[in-house]
Order: structure tokens, then sequence, then C-alpha cells
DNA sequence: CCGTAATTCAATCAATCGTTTGATCTTTTG
DNA sequence: CAAAAGATCAAACGATTGATTGAATTACGG
């Protein structure tokens, strides 16, 4: 059996997308909490209050219903990007479009974090999606990102450090997701509220920009020295 | 010298820690490839050229196993942490210190880069190991860089921002990690020889200078405009 | 060289997994 | 209302898992 769903050339009933969408998000929960392998299909059903039936009934199998929690709820890339790569915005506020990307799913419900960290926990595994998330999600962004980059240095193409710069900019965000438990371990009260993600948001741009002058200081010292010597800024 | 696995109330046999120590390296690159759940111990015992029972003998059983992989690798994070918070230390050779920590791992062989994906890997996998891992690997090295922060700008206590920085800071070297699939896909070049990793360095410790200066002007502005004033040391 | 303990091995157990089945119930449609 | 399609359900199947068993093998001390 292959992965598609049942087709529906009838009607269908209207109780029945019930089901299918508490398992969407019972699966969604177990498999941001547990992992895939460790998230069975029983207690997947079982939570949804839907029986063990009804996954290969509407998703096929387990795969495919991973599939959906992943790719369903999920808009669409260029939204995201749509919101700083515009060429007629600023800096700043291109920083604070690519970050309000990051914070937002943060205080939202509880679906779009757990989206979030089902993401975070596919980067360390290398087989299934994640490729395919790379290409049509994250590198669209990326690019996005350095277009942005280029622009503000007057760079008609990205070279290494760029793209250094990029990654770093990007991992801020990143890594407010990645490292949450950590940061709610380490010092709660960074995440307990919306009002520290307003912090946030404030504070990562702040860093982005000052991580930005920093790179253009080293491009212009670097430009008027030669390009042979690589002195360290002083301050 | 101490290990603790059957009992031996006699010697034992010199041939006998060949297949213990095959065992770790093989569920090592299996566990940080596949993850836990999904690598079996028949894998594991396959690779190393063992046989399935000798996990039971030597580990108790599969999360014994796990422990090991984890934990007996591992230096003393005390180590980590000497390199960068003695007080005679500049920012900039603290800053240094911190990152090296991050970087070395990456041009090191197999094992140690193994071993930092299965620590990154255990960061979405909240269950078992994780919350030891933070509090006794973690947060002394958070608290130590708090403790550079704070001396930097003269701080007797830590706030707020001062741990946002903090965890901006841990973070660029973080995402090398979690990241590296990405940035591999993204821009294979950032990663590809040791001279790469020469400039990350270089790179990590300007961005991180330039957040903290951010952060200080911040700090210096709050205190003009009617605040309670902050002294900064400069360096 | 012998006895003992350490180690290895094939075989197997019990549990859990994902998936399928076929019957049954419910809603829609003509 | 009756036929058909959608949806639910309990039960079971086959495969794989982690763990155990007990005998066979190997190295070491005396």
């Amino acid at each position: 059996m292959l992965t598609t769903a049942p087709t529906r050339p009838r009607a269908q009933r209207s109780d029945g997308e019930q089901s299918r969408e508490r398992l969407l998000h019972s699966a969604l929960t177990l498999f941001a909490q547990h992992g895939y392998a460790k998230t069975s299909t029983r207690d997947i059903a079982e939570a949804a209050g839907a029986n063990l039936a009804a996954i290969s009934y509407y998703f096929g199998d387990k795969a495919g219903l991973y599939r959906a929690v992943f790719t369903e709820p999920m808009g669409d890339p260029a939204e995201d990007i749509a919101r700083y790569d515009g060429a007629e915005l600023t800096l700043g506020q291109a920083l604070r479009g690519l970050y309000i990307g990051f914070i937002e799913p943060l205080r939202q419900g509880d679906v779009a974090r757990l989206c979030m960290k089902l993401h975070m926990r596919e980067m360390l595994e290398p087989t299934g999606l994640w490729q395919h998330e790379i290409q049509h999600s994250i590198k669209p962004m990326h690019d996005a990102l350095v277009t942005v980059l280029c622009r503000h240095f007057g760079l008609r193409r990205a070279d290494d450090d760029l793209l250094r710069l990029a990654v770093c900019i990007a991992g801020l965000g990143v890594h407010l997701h990645v490292g949450r438990d950590v940061i709610d371990t380490l010092a709660p009260a960074l995440n307990d509220n919306a009002k520290a993600l307003d912090l946030w948001l404030e504070r990562l741009v702040m860093y982005a920009r000052s991580m930005i002058d920093a790179e253009g200081r080293r491009r212009a010292s670097l430009a008027k020295t030669g390009n042979k010597s690589r002195k360290m800024s002083k301050r």
C-alpha cells in the first residue's frame, strides 16, 4: 500500500475530519515530546480518542501520519520571507521581521511551538524529511537573508564571511528554540511571559545589528590595509 | 581503572576489555547517527563484532550502554571552564577560550564529534540524562560565562539582560553543532577544512565582542537617561 | 597441566511494535 | 426508505525488539 490517504470520489461525512484532526494534534504533541521512534501508534490513537486503525485509514501508515504532522500545519515559507526581504525595508525592519518568524511561534499556542520543536528535532535526524525541509523551507529563508545582507554591504555576490554572518544571525533565532529546555532550567525568567518575548525580539535585533556592524568594520579595515594583514578590532 | 560492570572478585582476562571498548565505539557511532530508539542492540553488537549478550554482560542493558557511551568519554567540564573564566584573562582571551571548547571537537577525530552530536541530540530528547547534563556540565559553564560578563560590566549580580546576552554568546557556539547539517548543505565551504574552523573561531569571538559592546552601550544609554547607573570596565 | 573464572555464543523468551482484517455502525444520497 | 460510501472498532498477525538462558570456549593462576 502506498502512502496516500483514501481517495474520496464521493462526499465525506461531516464527522470524519474530527478524528483525523484529533489524530494530527495528538501525534504532533507526542512526536514533539518523545520523538518519532519512541511514540507508538497505539499511544497516538489513545490520546486522540480514536481507534488504532484510523491511522492507516487516514494516513496510510505511521510515516504518513508523521509527514502530515510535519508539513500540514506549516505555512508557506514565502510568508515568513516576505516579512524581511523587501527591498524597501531598513536593516532594522528586516531583522525584526526575521526574528518575528522565530519568536512568534513561541507566544502562540502549543501547536505552533510543538511544530517548531518537531522541526528542530528533525535537524538531528538526517534521514527522512529533513533534506527536503532544508531545500524548500530553510534555503529560501537563508538566501533571502543573504540577499538582505548583500544589499546592506553593497556586495554583488555573497562571500564566505557573509555566509558566516548569515549563519550566526539565523543561529540566534534557532538557538531560542533548540536551547529552550536549557534556558528554562538555567534562567526561567527569560521565557515565562509575553513581555519577556518582546525583550528577546529587541535584543536579538540589537545583537544582529552589532554583528553586522562588526563585520562591516572588519571589511572596511580590510579594504584599507589591503588583502594581506588581518588586524583585530581594538576598542 | 575503576570499571564496575560485573563483579570481579578475581582477576579479569586481558581480552575482555576489547569487546567492551568495541561495543562502546560502535554504540557511540550508531546512537549519534540514528538516535537511541532507532538503534537496536543487535546492530550495535554486529558493528562491534561482538555477541548480542555481551551488552548485558558488560553494561547490564541497553540503557546502561547508552549511559556509558554518554558519560565515559566526556572530560571534566571544569577543564573547559578553566579555559575562559580566569580572572586574569582579557575579555578577548576568555571568549576565545570559550569558543575553542565548541570548535575543537569539530576538528578532532570522529569520537569527539560524535560525542558532541550525541549531546546535541539529547537536548531534544528530554528524557534520561539530559537534566543531569544540564546541571553538572552546562550550568557550570553557563555560570562561569555569566561571571565573566558580570566582571566585564562591573556588575555585582547578573540581571536578565546579562543572562540573555550569555545565552546568545553560548548560542553561537551551540548553533555550530546543531546546525551543522544545515550549514554543510547551504554553505559547505564553511566547514570543509581546518582553516575554515580557524576563521569560525575568529568570527565568533568578533561577533561575541560586538554583542557585548552593544549591550554595554545599551546599559550606558540607559544609565544616562535616568535609571540607576552602572559602570563599565574598559579593556 | 588443571581447575576456575571470565568471556563468548546460539537459541529462545516475552513484550511491543506497525499493520491488516472483516465486521459493524453511521451518515449521505437518490 | 434503501443502497452505498464513510467511518469506527475489536481482534489478530507477523516482525522486531531487549533481554535471558545455559552450554561451550578461552585465558589465567597455581
